[in-house]
DNA sequence: CCGGCTTTTGACCATTTGGTAAATCCACGA
DNA sequence: TCGTGGATTTACCAAATGGTCAAAAGCCGG
């Protein structure tokens, strides 16, 4: 058997784990950093600690590697907009959604980055992802987000715009570490940002007193 | 004479400056899409018209066309940051500064995204002009917002906080395209977005009236 | 401690890619 | 019109890169 690795037919064995791990990990140090072109099979190999025909021997080539890594994620990367409870209380659900957000960004940058990397190339290898997986939730929600403010729990907003605005916000602080590394003062930017964050979008939304 | 390109002992001739054109117009549509190392001078070659020894022949390689492009672009890239008026009414100015950077976003998307996959991948190539060409103005013009924020004239607000968000929300519709594409409905994506990011900011900037 | 599997490796390949050298083409001013 | 310098092409490299293959090495239940 060639494939272990997609062959759901054994268990993988405990090397096999491993191993895979492995090179999930340091093809996400690589990708999110040098994009999908940009990335070798020799440098993953050398930060997995494996040989490059040995990666070969887990996985069917450097697309299964990018596309396994972009699957996996957006599961994760989406969980947060999934929370979004329709029975909670709007401006506290959207207020929470914005910090979970903003963390993933401090804690998962380098999936951030991946991702982005993806889509500013014109997300050739997760279009249909994005279509099948992303696209109905994000109706969903927007769907939510509308009713919230057509009952006037929320102030008025267009749902998908809001959004986008706070994906935009929050992965920036990710995506763009580089720049903000450069232009932001030492200090403690995460916290800054989140509290710049949750304000602005807390003065979007409250839905207008009395 | 190898490169007529950098040495500015002569002026160029005619050919010169429409081929740097040339090549500089169709490195942009390549680099923006595939990033630095995805590029290939073939692409670069066949998209401008010309041979790839022609195209090595007006500049010094492929990191060459890279460098003057990033540079040329950042100029008019912060062009409009630099405009913002400290005599002027502080939201007018801010809110006429997200308009201009928004229709940036829609006139040069390729630009936006060129820049983007630069900073994603960290910066390698443009780090020291971020340091000596946009800290110094994002300096400056913090100052200033920090000064109408004390001075009543703007709600309080981290200035280079609100920096990062303008940004983050203007270039994410040029920058991710491929998802808004996708996620958004048919439409006037722009025209909505306009409304959004100017509401959106109008509420984040205004002062407490009375 | 053996036999059969999983895993790993060394050698190798074809293609791509950035770049070069020299020959050729061509525009244009004297 | 003709020579000359700028512009272009043809024919190449050498290195990098994704990937293959068969042999070797390890692992583990019996």
């Amino acid at each position: 058997m060639q494939r272990p690795a997609d062959t759901p037919a054994k268990k993988p064995s405990r090397i096999q784990t491993r191993n895979r791990r492995r090179i999930l990990e340091a093809a996400l140090d690589v990708f999110s950093v040098e994009g999908y072109r940009g990335a070798t099979l020799d440098q993953i190999a050398q930060a997995a600690g494996l040989s490059k025909p040995n990666i070969l021997y887990y996985f069917d080539g450097k697309e299964a590697i990018h596309v396994t890594l972009l699957n996996a994620m957006m599961e994760t990367w989406v969980e947060p907009l999934r929370r979004l409870d329709p029975e909670g209380e709007p401006l506290d659900e959207l207020l929470r959604y914005i910090r979970r957000k903003l963390e993933m960004s401090r804690e998962y940058p380098r999936e951030s980055r991946l991702f982005a990397n993806e889509i500013v190339q014109g997300a050739p290898r997760m279009r249909p992802h994005l279509e099948h997986g992303l696209k109905p939730l994000v109706d969903e929600k927007a769907a939510l987000i509308a009713r919230w403010v057509d009952e006037g729990r929320l102030a008025p907003v267009e749902p998908r715009h809001l959004i986008m605005s706070i994906w935009a916000t929050t992965q920036h602080y990710a995506d763009f570490e580089a720049q903000i590394a450069v232009l932001m003062p030492e200090g403690d930017v995460w916290d800054d940002a989140a509290a710049h964050v949750e304000g602005m979008f807390r003065k979007l939304l409250a839905p207008e007193a009395g």
